[in-house]
RNA sequence: GGGCGAUUGGCGCAGCGGUAGCGCAGGUGCUUUACACGCACAAGGCCGGGGGUUCAAAUCCCUCAUCGCCCACCA
């Protein structure tokens, strides 16, 4: 049974639409989105269409549909690359939902530690206050009301962009369910070894003053210097008495404890025999020379300074040599008490200070430019410092490995599947992940201490004293990096880990199916979703499809950025187009293997003149609708209006939107959102309304049997249309669904049926299209004739055919038939369609696949002009046939080309032949 | 230093093995049973350069050029 018969309505199968319902069918003149879209929202919030069961409409037997959506930071506003992924989102929640999935979208925010943080930090620095002067506990509060003010700012975005996200069931990150998420994942990699506390160089930053991971540290490349320094030996070894270092940062030799060479850098082997060894200079500290395979001879002058407290190769360097750690900084980065004289001096100013210094005692070499990568921390941009401390790290190798199986297995597939290459050299080259930050907004790293006995441990739940001793214990001081709460999100969502919800949650509806993001935060997020979801859920993906989206470009090519002021704010394009058009815009850009350029000129013209075409036609539509009954007109189970083809165009324009439903059918579509755009925005504009709504109004005119058929055919083509545009189009669609009487009874089109391809099927009439593809030709010669003479298109001109393929005499039938249609839409006089038609003496000729139109010009036309033309039709026709022929006389062609392909290419060559006789024959008629 | 992507009419993009499509802009003509955010009709392209594979290449391979992204511990 077809989907369209098969209704589950709650009202039972009555015919629904009549004529009672016509109050509704005046649309005002111009689409106002403005006025409609909030009411629309309201409508389907308060119907509880947003929630799994879809107010009851859901049916409980399909699979279910989930998508977890990125979660906003609480201090985002909106930007283009939201939109972009939230339309696409929505595209695939709502057309799951109209097929009757058990669907849902899950929304929530994301704390955002530091970006949080350092907003409230401003508040207080505003008020000259820092988080200091309040204490952590009043700063956490300041937090928390920071959230409530301004956190759902961006929800309230998606609102207005349609999104119909499960806004009822709203997480946040920091909820309580999710602060136990956290801590059960975190205990339970402590207790198995996952977690662990190391003494090491990690990425600091000191505006931020807390550690980051190695993916929140951003590279950019600046031009530097490589600064010389001379640094004296204790001892001259023969007549050498310095050997010179080469450093792009001269202020962390205050903490210099050794200089590495090659060991195959034969400048340097006499001091390694002689065992010589370095008087720092500043710092007057005897410390080592010695080699390592760290050292390239061929770059600086292939001694380099060692620093182990600064540098994370120096670091690993320093423990290979046994080095002292010697850190020259405050987590400010201003030199502490270890630089001696310098101390009190920020970096900047130490780098100068140290390089005057050296240039003083003539120990600075020379100075060369240097273009290096300078790392800078994600959020706020300061460079930052390599700095030694204790921090937490995740183990996270043997948690890759079932993650890399699983992309390689086919269990999570990325659209384009070549991000994957991305994702497996990220995980395959994983390092551990430092997982603590030095902040006070976020989860409090659940690990405590007993000074008493040293006693330490994770715990779930919070402890006041040592469980081996009974002394008082205290908590860690830090918090967990942010990312480290969000790869919970696809199951801490859904109420794991308490028993209760998520096992009959989860069982039922994980896998989720689709996440979509954007490129950068693949390994940020994405991979670590993976791996914890495996880790914690027995091996389960947490969704079995990424769409990696395009990145939001500026109509440059730019990156959208504040800095560039380059930016466009999708509320702007809200208001000024309209929801839907901003989404139809975005979507119909998306291709899979470019980024997305956004020219607004561009872009939104071309989606908000089409959201004025679909109200238009429907407009149109209703128009016509004055004695239109539905009850008649519909399935007498589902009431629902059914097609009626009486006509050839009545066929063709169902035929048409059948390989429509059929191209947009489950597993043929994938995630191709810019090919569906434009299949949806030719078959609406260049078919439904440039051809079959000008058919019909010749049939509406006619009454009878092809009026009533018009209007049926009307109804339907457009409430399927509608239907399928729905999840691009939210607003306008439902705007206009609901006032068509289409019988349906479902009260919304967000929750009625998909059209299903298997029912349209049947509509496929191959003849049909044929019938329509040569009446058009007719209809399109009669008026490129006209216009190429400047006659006017009212003028009628006599127009005769002569049919010439195989199924001519059909054809001209007809054709013949279509007389209504040809005067209606080409203005044609007397008409004649047959296999044995001659010209008329003074008529222009058009050759068409299988037809030779003839149009009656005496006494509008100048011949010579006409006779141009067809010379130039004539020599184009002529090389067309040259190319042709030349293939079909190639031997390699014949044997090894298709079947299919030299068929074609033989008729074509036959239909050129044709052509070219007849061309040949009306020049020298005319002349 | 590696890897990836892009290069198609003036502009923004599709197409990805069988003789080039869309939208915008520009041209000509239109108050035609909705729509000038419209209708009709034309015009506009050796598909970045060079090589190769193939009967056949915008489409596959190699190479160069330009632009853009990502990754990388060279001081």
């Amino acid at each position: 049974m077809s989907e369209l018969t098969n209704d589950v309505s709650v009202t039972g199968s009555e015919c629904t639409a009549s004529s009672e319902s016509l109050a509704g069918l005046e649309l005002p003149k111009n689409y106002d989105p403005g006025t409609i879209e909030e009411p629309l929202f309201k409508k389907w919030f308060d119907s509880g269409y947003f929630s799994r069961n879809v107010a009851g409409f859901a049916d409980e037997q399909k699979p279910s549909y989930t998508i977890v959506i990125p979660p906003p930071n609480i201090t985002g506003v909106l930007h283009m690359g939201h939109a972009l992924n939230n339309t696409l989102q929505d595209i695939l929640t709502r057309k799951a939902r109209m097929q009757g999935r058990p669907t849902r979208w899950v929304v929530g925010t994301d704390h955002a530690g530091i970006a949080t943080q350092n907003k409230v930090e401003q508040k207080l620095a505003a008020e000259g206050k820092t988080r200091f002067d309040v204490g952590r506990e009043a700063f956490v509060e300041a937090c928390w009301q920071w959230r409530d003010e301004y956190g759902s700012t961006i929800i309230e975005q998606l609102k207005s962009m349609g999104c119909s996200c499960d806004f009822e069931h709203e997480k946040f990150t920091m909820d309580s369910d999710y602060a136990a998420a956290i801590r059960k994942v975190f205990v339970d990699w402590f207790d198995n070894g996952l977690v662990y506390k190391g003494h090491r160089i990690i990425n600091w930053c000191p505006r931020c003053t807390t550690a980051l991971a190695d993916d929140e540290v951003e590279h950019v490349d600046e031009t530097g210097h490589l600064w010389h320094l001379r640094y004296p030996l204790v001892e001259p070894v023969g007549d050498i008495e310095y050997l010179v270092v080469a450093t792009t940062r001269p202020e962390t030799m205050l903490g210099d404890t050794g200089v590495a060479v090659s060991p195959d850098d034969e400048r340097y082997s006499a001091l390694i025999d002689a065992g010589a060894q370095v008087k720092l200079p500043l710092m007057d500290r005897i410390i080592p020379i010695f080699t390592d395979e760290y050292v390239d001879k061929e770059f600086g002058s292939g001694a380099v300074k060692i620093t182990p407290a600064h540098d994370a190769n120096d670091f690993e360097v320093g423990q290979r040599h046994d080095l002292e750690q010697i850190n020259v900084f405050t987590e400010e980065a201003v030199v502490n008490a270890n630089g001696g004289r310098f101390e009190g001096m920020t970096r900047e100013e130490a780098r100068e200070a140290v390089v005057a210094a050296f240039e003083e005692l003539g120990l600075l070499d020379h100075i060369e430019e240097h273009d290096h990568a300078v790392g800078h921390c994600y959020r706020c941009n300061t460079t930052i410092e390599p700095w030694l401390s204790d921090q937490w790290f995740v183990k996270m190798s043997e948690l890759a490995a079932p993650a890399i199986k699983a992309v390689r297995e086919n269990q999570v597939v990325f659209h384009p599947k070549r991000w994957e290459n991305i994702y497996f050299h990220w995980m395959e080259n994983i390092r551990d992940w430092c997982i603590s930050r030095q902040l006070w907004w976020g989860h409090r790293i659940p690990v405590f201490y007993c000074d008493t006995c040293g006693w330490m441990g994770a715990s779930v739940e919070d402890l006041e004293v040592c469980p081996k001793c009974g002394a008082a214990v205290r908590q860690d001081e830090d918090v967990l990096d942010t990312w480290f709460s969000s790869q919970l999100w696809p199951f801490a969502t859904q109420g794991w880990p308490s028993e209760a919800t998520w096992k009959q949650e989860l069982d039922h509806y994980y896998p989720t199916q689709v996440l979509s993001t954007a490129r950068d935060i693949i390994f940020l997020w994405v991979a670590r979703m993976i791996m914890s979801s495996m880790y914690f859920l027995d091996g389960k993906v947490p969704f079995e499809d990424v769409i990696v989206h395009p990145t939001v470009l500026d109509k440059y090519g730019n990156i959208m950025s504040k800095s560039r002021g380059n930016g466009v704010d999708p509320l702007q394009l809200i208001n000024t187009y309209g929801a839907d058009s901003m989404r139809f815009g975005l979507a119909l850009q998306v291709t899979g293997s470019q980024d997305l350029k956004f020219d607004e000129e561009k872009i939104m013209i071309m989606a908000r003149n089409f959201a004025t075409k679909i109200w238009n036609a429907s407009r149109f539509v209703l128009m016509n609708l004055k004695d239109f009954d539905a009850s008649q007109a519909c399935d007498e189970t589902s009431g629902k209006v059914t097609p009626l083809a009486v006509t050839d165009a009545d066929r063709w324009i169902l035929s048409r939107l059948a390989r429509l439903t059929a191209q947009l059918a489950d597993g043929q579509d994938g995630y191709d959102f810019g090919v569906i755009a434009r299949s949806l925005y030719s078959f609406f504009w260049n078919e439904f309304c440039d051809w079959y709504i000008e058919f019909s109004k010749s049939q509406l005119n006619q009454g009878g049997t092809e009026r009533a058929a018009a209007q049926r055919n009307l109804v339907f083509v457009l409430d399927s249309a509608l239907r399928m545009l729905h999840p691009f189009m939210p607003f306008i669609t439902e705007e206009i669904w609901t006032r068509l009487p289409h019988g349906d009874s479902r009260p919304s089109l967000m929750v009625a049926e998909w059209p299903n391809s298997a029912y349209f099927n049947d509509f496929i009439d191959d003849q049909a299209e044929l019938a329509i593809e040569q009446l058009c030709a007719v209809v399109t010669a009669v008026r490129a004739t006209k216009a190429r003479y400047g006659i006017s298109p009212k003028q009628p001109l006599d127009v005769v055919v002569k049919t010439t393929g195989d199924h001519a005499l059909n054809a001209a039938d007809v054709l013949n038939s279509q007389l209504e249609q040809l005067k209606s839409m080409a203005r044609v006089g007397n008409f004649e369609a047959s296999a044995t038609a001659v010209k008329p003496a003074h008529s222009s000729v058009t050759i068409q696949a299988a037809l030779e139109i003839y149009i009656q010009l005496e006494g509008f036309v100048d011949f010579d002009a006409e006779k141009a033309r067809l010379q130039k039709e004539l020599d184009k026709k002529v090389g067309e046939l040259e190319k042709i022929n030349k293939k079909l006389g190639n031997e390699g062609f014949l044997a090894k080309a298709d079947v299919a392909i030299i068929e074609k290419a033989k008729s074509d060559a036959a239909e050129l032949d044709k052509s070219i006789e007849q061309l040949t024959e009306q020049l020298a008629d005319i002349g």
